[in-house]
DNA sequence: GATGAAACCGAGCGAGCGCTCGGTAAAGTA
DNA sequence: TACTTTACCGAGCGCTCGCTCGGTTTCATC
């Protein structure tokens, strides 16, 4: 209930991304996540696919659930498979601002950015659980050059942290053998968080980021710390 | 390519379980991965069902793919239904007979059971990549008593794991503040491995299994050990 | 060589799919 | 008030889906 929830709303997040919700360039706001702000289509498609998956779910569902009829869905949307990609790149785009955001916002110890990665990839599943699961379920689905462009993002993405534990065992704050499976491991844990994290559940964002944090100090080989 | 890989093949391996292969009875059996041995129109299913998913999957695709007219392919199961429960089966069943004979095949320190345990899933998820891909992607295409029986197979394979790390605590030898989210992380980096290993990448099941025993040592609080 | 079971297939059924046609209603602008 | 834009919908098109009907072929057994 407590943790760190960095509330600052009063400075309005509008300075470099391109004002939308979710690109966190105020400092601390990576980890602010108040609203989710996705436009109706996209929530109910979101829904859909959770449930079902892409293949699984209907047009009808989605515009339903949208309170829409067919048409005045595809008035919003031009085929199901935008419905995905706006999905897809909703989250490898808010995950990318807040990682940068993270990693800019603090002191630059290859440790400090390190926990603050972790925190920020911890908070974003167990958050953006969601948007988070179709982005790394539904790959399959994505078609042409979709797929390709999500790819691209998500090494992208995996070279933020895989840099940082390279930098760690170079300088000696980590001690991994085989730093490419400690890199995979941990990634693995972070997203992984999307796959079973409830909000409702007994830990808040905050505190499961606390405790991974931890946890993933411990695989990388670093001293346990806090 | 060395490694541990067991090769005990002159010891037929045919005594308690039900005789088919994975049942893995005989001492050291549970890390022997020989034969896939999926009935054609299962492994036609498995090969579709990981490229386009279960809903993305066409039974002409599924007939075609196992040299069959989709009458023919009707003749061994009697929907594509019960063609993902066949395949969820065979990968929670020969997890759950490899992980209880991993467990009791050797010495009983927790040390040891914990060591035997994670390396077992670790070799799992990367010989048997495929199953144990879609039995954890394709939970919710699970239809009616399927699902609740998935679900139900995967807590109690769980629960192997978390019983050991308590334990673990509970004695001393693992430092875990929070076991239950230690337990889930270990099992989410040991599973992951579905994910993104390819057996014909640069590393054996074994040599992964090696570095994956070590990670998860440290995750758990252990020493860090070999 | 007759018999029955197992293994298989060409053709196609009814249903539901993604998507579109040709509109109407409401709101902003001149 | 006329005109444009935006937001929406009833009806339905063409197609593919999972599945089945009514067969034929293969093969071990007598």
């Amino acid at each position: 209930m407590v943790g760190q929830s960095a509330r600052q709303s009063t400075t309005p997040a509008a300075a470099t991304g391109a004002g939308r919700p979710g690109a966190a360039s105020a400092a601390g706001g990576w980890q602010d996540f108040s609203p989710p702000a996705l436009r109706p289509a996209l929530a109910a498609a979101l829904a859909c696919f959770m449930e079902n998956g892409y293949h699984g779910t209907t047009i009808r569902q989605v515009a339903t659930r949208a309170g829409l009829s067919v048409p005045g869905l595809y008035h919003h949307f031009p085929s199901k498979q935008a419905l995905l990609v706006a999905l897809d790149d909703e989250a490898m785009n808010e995950l990318w601002n807040r990682s940068t955001a993270a990693l800019a916002d603090g002191p630059q110890s290859v440790l400090d950015r390190f926990d603050r990665l972790i925190r920020c990839l911890t908070l974003f599943h167990a958050h953006r659980g969601g948007l988070a699961f179709i982005a790394l379920s539904e790959i399959r689905s994505l078609e042409g050059s979709a797929r390709a462009e999500h790819i691209a993002a998500r090494d992208r993405q995996q070279a933020l942290l895989s840099g940082i534990i390279d930098e760690g065992v170079a300088t000696g704050i980590f001690d991994a053998p085989h730093p490419r499976e400690t890199s995979r491991a941990i990634t693995t844990m972070c997203t992984g968080v999307a796959q079973w994290y409830r909000i409702d559940g007994e830990l808040t964002p905050e505190e499961l980021a606390d405790r991974y944090g931890r946890l993933c100090r411990l695989t990388a080989g670093a001293a346990a710390g806090r």
